[in-house]
DNA sequence: CCTCTACTTAGATGATTATCGAAATATCGA
DNA sequence: TCGATATTTCGATAATCATCTAAGTAGAGG
């Protein structure tokens, strides 16, 4: 795994809400954003802002559909993340 | 592992030198702060602060001998991140 | 078209924090 | 005790970033 999306990896676990958000996504085969809305005290605007960040880390998958956007764990980059932690 | 822990452990490493100031801890048994100072580009007191965060996170154990500070991994620790993260 | 809903983008603000230089503290060896 | 070396603490600065509001874009259903 790259060095640089080790990192943004790691910078994506490293803030909370984040990390919630990842627990969430990786709980269902998929979820849709307004679904975590109506469950978390979040602004649309924090939520588009933490999606894009795991998206970019490329941990997370996103697809839209209609209005809807929803969101998957991309499992064997996730795999590859802890296997590299491992290595420490 | 307790939730607290769990985070500043995840921040710890969220930084990209103090992640390798802790892959090179983790290299050797113990590490002196010195020999880290005389092998990366980093002022004392950065490294000072670093080294301060990682202990903080509990995944860094810290052994003062006369002048010198030496560093060692507290690897139950970092089984415990790693098996924590492996739930997601 | 119009409007409602879902999401994104832009811009601002405040908090956190990485970094440094300088001063402080502590230990060692002469 | 003096000077050198190792580490810590302090205070400042600059960068990063989480968060919000408000405005923008776009699809769905009248």
């Amino acid at each position: 795994m790259e060095s640089q999306q080790f990192h943004r990896i790691s910078k994506a676990l490293a803030e909370p809400r984040r990390y919630e958000l990842l627990s969430r996504i990786a709980k269902c085969r998929e979820l849709a954003c307004s679904d975590v809305r109506s469950e978390l005290p979040i602004t649309a605007a924090t939520l588009s802002h933490h999606l894009k960040e795991l998206v970019n880390a490329g941990l997370v998958e996103m697809r839209k559909e209609g209005q809807f956007a929803h969101m998957k764990l991309r499992r064997n980059v996730w795999q590859k993340y802890l296997s590299q932690l491992g290595k420490l």
